[in-house]
Parts: structure tokens; sequence; C-alpha cells
DNA sequence: TTTATTTTTCAATAGTTTTTGAAAGTACAA
DNA sequence: TTGTACTTTCAAAAACTATTGAAAAATAAA
């Protein structure tokens, strides 16, 4: 495959792989495109690449650069702002996963125990049936949330540790 | 919290949660009405309890079954078809993983190692980051599927093994 | 077979999310 | 300070997705 079209390809393909996971389509093209570009580039150079508007780069490399996945770089003698993307692509997949945990385990858990002590007729079939499936969730989500909170922290700390590396 | 409180916060908010990850809000909402209603419920039920349309119900209860989550039921002396999901949420947890798996990382995967073959100077920056972030991701993905792999495996023989027992 | 009941389909409608682009806001340089 | 280059905002429009409900199809009973 050519080179012009494989970059295509990825782009494209990344942004629809995102929307199935309620990814904005273009936030993940933007992604994809940072990703495979060595160099820091303006807005202008994505909304040309991905055509498409001036507003929607400006609002998606903001979102981006809240999930921490995207930088802005100030380059000097330069006038305009260039965005650069993390490219150790285990370190993506880690504030990715920190990230949703926060946004999404994190809360569901919470509910969860609030549910859990719901009063009501214990010996109802309808109760009975709620509080164990509430429960089942819990110990599921919890399972989750212990994996995910020490994948993140062994990817951290294997970070830091190649941090440390090079200063010493 | 009063268990009719309880049961809508839980139905709404497994609505919303599915939707953050791509999900039809109804189709969650019914998938919870399933989970915490112990025995199999009418398509009628199903539009009362969560007040939506006839076709609405009909069509996300199909998906529902073609992701395995919920069975038909056919009762004896009865007219209608009732539906009842699977409440083990181990089970469900094992079924959507692999489901997604299939969907979206197998296919992911097949598009990455056709992607690494791109011809292109291996000289030039552009080409260089290219190959290598697709590389990245590869390995990461390959490391994802194996994971998956063995999870979706050890839930299966796990759930072989209490099958036998019973049979036993 | 005919009739009654239930399920399924799908075009039309409603609702939601994304995108645009022009105007307002900032920051820099002369 | 004023002008210029650039960034951000946000109301309106477009695109996309979900939902309705009535008609068609399927199924079971009479």
């Amino acid at each position: 495959m050519k080179f012009d079209d494989a970059k295509t390809h990825f782009i494209n393909n990344w942004g629809a792989f995102g929307s199935q996971w309620g990814i904005n389509k273009t936030m993940a093209q933007i992604h994809a495109l940072l990703l495979i570009t060595p160099n820091p580039i303006t807005q202008d150079a994505i909304m040309e690449a991905l055509t498409i508007s001036r507003g929607n780069v400006n609002m998606n490399v903001r979102d981006l650069m809240n999930w921490g996945l995207v930088q802005k770089i100030i380059i000097t003698g330069e006038r305009k702002e260039f965005y650069s993307a993390e490219k150790d692509i285990w370190k993506v997949a880690t504030i990715i996963t920190a990230e949703r945990k926060r946004r999404e385990l994190d809360p569901m858990l919470k509910l969860l125990a609030q549910l859990e002590t719901t009063d009501g007729d214990a010996k109802n079939a309808d109760v009975k049936q709620f509080k164990q499936t509430i429960k089942g969730i819990r110990k599921l989500g919890n399972h989750a949330n212990t994996v995910l909170t020490n994948i993140i922290k062994a990817e951290e700390n294997w970070f830091l540790n190649t941090i440390k590396k090079i200063f010493n």
C-alpha cells in the first residue's frame, strides 16, 4: 500500500473505531493524525489534513489536551501554536485507562454502593433479585477497579523508573 | 432509598452509562430491567415499565438477543413471548468482552497488520513515525488480544466445569 | 379456512450530537 | 496605542441516531 493511502486508512479507521467507544470521530482522527506526525503541527495544518473547520479543530484539540493525550508546544520565533501527541502507545493506553476509570467506573461504583442500601421486603422476589444483581455488578466492578488500578500503577512506575534511569 | 426509586435509579444510570460506551440508551435500560426482574416478562411489560414504543422494544430486545445477553422464553399455554436476561454478571461480562473483541479488536488487528506492510522511504521522518506508531499499536493490540482471550477462556471453562458438576 | 392476537418492519418524525463559520476575544509587534 | 495575526466561542445548520406507530407479516385459535 502507498504511504498516503495507508495514512488515510489509519486516520479514518481510528475515527470509526473511536465512535464505537463513545469518542467523537473527529477527536479520534486528530489524535491519529498527531500520533503519526513526528513534529508538532498547527491547527491550520490539522484543518487542512482532515478538511474540517477551524472551530472543530480547536474544540477537539482542547478535549485531547484535557485527556492529557496532546500538548501545546510553543516554538520561539513562531507566532502560531503547535500541537503534539504523546507517542508512547503504552503511556497513551494508561492515560486513557486512568481517565475512563475516573470518569466512568468510579461514579458507577459509588452509585452501586448507594443502591445496595435499598430497603424493602427481603422475602419479595423482585427485591431479592435486585439486591443480588447490584451485589454481582459491584463485585465485578470492584474487581475491575483493582485490576485497572494495578495496571495504571505499574505503567506509572515503569515510566518513573525510565525517567530516573535517564537522569542517573 | 425506597425500592422503586432504587430500581428507577439503576435503570436510568445504566442507560446513561451505556451511552458513554457507544451502546443505545434504551438497549442498556432494557438490559438493566431484565437483569433485576427475576421472571421472564413480555414486550408489553417492558413497554410499560420504560414507557417506550412497541417497535423500540422489539428492536432492542432483538439486539440484546444477538449479543447473547437475553433469551426468548416460550411458556406453554401463553400466547405471548417472554424474555429473560442472563443473570450471572461474570457470564454477562464474558459475553460482552468476547463480542466486543470479535467486533472491534479483531478487525483492528487485521487492519494494523495490513498497514505495517506499507512501503515508503525508510529514511523519511513521516514514514518512520507512521511505522513506529502502527507497530506500537499492534503490539498493544496483540497484548490485549492475549489477555482478553485468556479471560474469555477462563470464564468459559469455569462455566463448563460448573455445568459438568451439575450433571455429574 | 377464517378470525384474533401478537410480532415485526420501516417510513416518518423527533431528538441528539457534531460541525461550521463568522464574530468576539487575545496577544504580539510596530 | 493601533493594527495584525491568531485563537476561542457559540448560535445556527447539518448530519446522524433513536423512536414512534401504524401497516404488514406471522402465528395460533376457533
